[in-house]
DNA sequence: ATACTTAATTTTGAATTCATAATTAAGTCA
DNA sequence: TGACTTAATTATGAATTCAAAATTAAGTAT
């Protein structure tokens, strides 16, 4: 029930945000389907909780439009629609955008090399064609991105807007073509993160978040 | 307790977001101030609701950074640092520019008549010294700008960051050579908007936020 | 069978209750 | 007086309860 923080305070945790971060990734990785109800009592009786701490929860998934609440008939995952891809998407190349400006800045050696590293195994990844495999270090390579900026609230901000898109599984769909041209994206973001150049990761990022929406879009249409 | 959205849908609404959206202006406007606890028995009888929807409101509001919550302490008004001011403006900044560039895209002719209006009215309360008028309505042209941008997700990203900094009441302090600075900036902002130039928006509003970043940690670091 | 009522069941929203932690007040001793 | 204990009070977290709404099931008529 303890846990520490970046700044080494030691904070206990509420019940509801424990089930907060359970229920995220359910979410996030589909185990909970968009448009599907959310079973209040199931969750309650799966997580050994009641009802109060549950219900808080969800409205904290709601604020984060990750579950929609309507008054008397409960929580639904929110679905990914067109629309919302089309807003989400430009918000969020804003945010990564900024993030490789401020990454530059403040980025270590230290943690430049770990992208290095993890980006020498998402390309192993994709010669051995694991996609999934690929997607978590993809994952891991932006994360790491958003924390060299040193900008709690970007990071928050995107991530929190980057967990709702990645609830369109397109990626089990990506086209082969697709795959091979976020790779060149890939080898420049890594290559402009290492020269420390601010502006041409930022732009990069944006060219290959840009191309991410038109994929995910694409997969929408076709599902 | 209906409402009409958007969209058109009436929808009724939760107890706890009444709540959440009758606090949040309480904290953003200081009558609850800054650091200060926040009395849960005293919000319930003033509201008149139990405790269970007010302490799902305040989860929702500490999910939007405007309180913190302890552990078996209860609720705080969130302060605004140094720290915070540098890591929301620069987050703010993307998203007011990226606002720009899409007002210009979708804007109507009418929204930049409105847009007009309310930046001659500023004009007028700048002329009369009137502080308070003059922010009103600078909140309501930037809030028209992102209204405009037909992206409903950056409206909301946009006003929580907004709504965080909001609290530090440094309005009431602003230097009379940042006031006549934010009149010049939003002279060029208005006449930006009227040309429908996108880019040239996106840069003044960037430009702006970055000098009211700066005000604001001039006005923290005095008081 | 299908549409329409009505009753039973389940789910939800919100108040209340209860155990525990934190805070305050009162007492004790140097 | 002031630091330290201990007891009383208050506030908090979470489970439970209860009323109302929604859903499902059952029955009725066409």
């Amino acid at each position: 029930m303890f846990e520490q923080t970046d700044s080494g305070i030691i904070e206990r945790r509420s019940l509801h945000m424990e089930i907060v971060e359970r229920i995220r990734p359910l979410i996030v990785e589909g185990q909970l389907k968009p448009g599907s109800k959310v079973q209040e009592k199931e969750l309650c009786n799966q997580f050994n909780v009641s009802r109060t701490p549950m219900r808080e929860a969800l409205k904290v998934l709601a604020a984060e439009r990750l579950v929609r609440l309507e008054v008397n008939r409960g929580a639904w995952v929110t679905l990914v629609t067109k629309d919302e891809v089309n807003e989400v998407f430009p918000v969020l190349t804003a945010l990564e955008a900024l993030s490789g400006e401020l990454a530059c800045q403040h980025i270590t050696e230290a943690e430049v090399k770990r992208a290095r590293r993890l980006h020498d195994e998402m390309m192993q990844s994709y010669k051995d064609r694991n996609l999934a495999l690929y997607f978590k270090i993809n994952q891991e390579i932006h994360h790491t991105i958003l924390l060299a900026g040193r900008n709690d609230t970007l990071t928050k901000s995107a991530e929190a807007l980057s967990a709702r898109m990645q609830r369109a599984r397109y990626a089990a769909n990506m086209s082969e073509n697709r795959w091979a041209q976020a790779v060149k994206e890939h080898e420049k973001i890594i290559e402009k993160l290492e020269a420390r150049d601010g502006r041409g990761l930022s732009d990069v990022l944006a060219e290959h978040m840009r191309n991410k929406q038109a994929s995910v879009l694409h997969w929408l249409q076709t599902n």
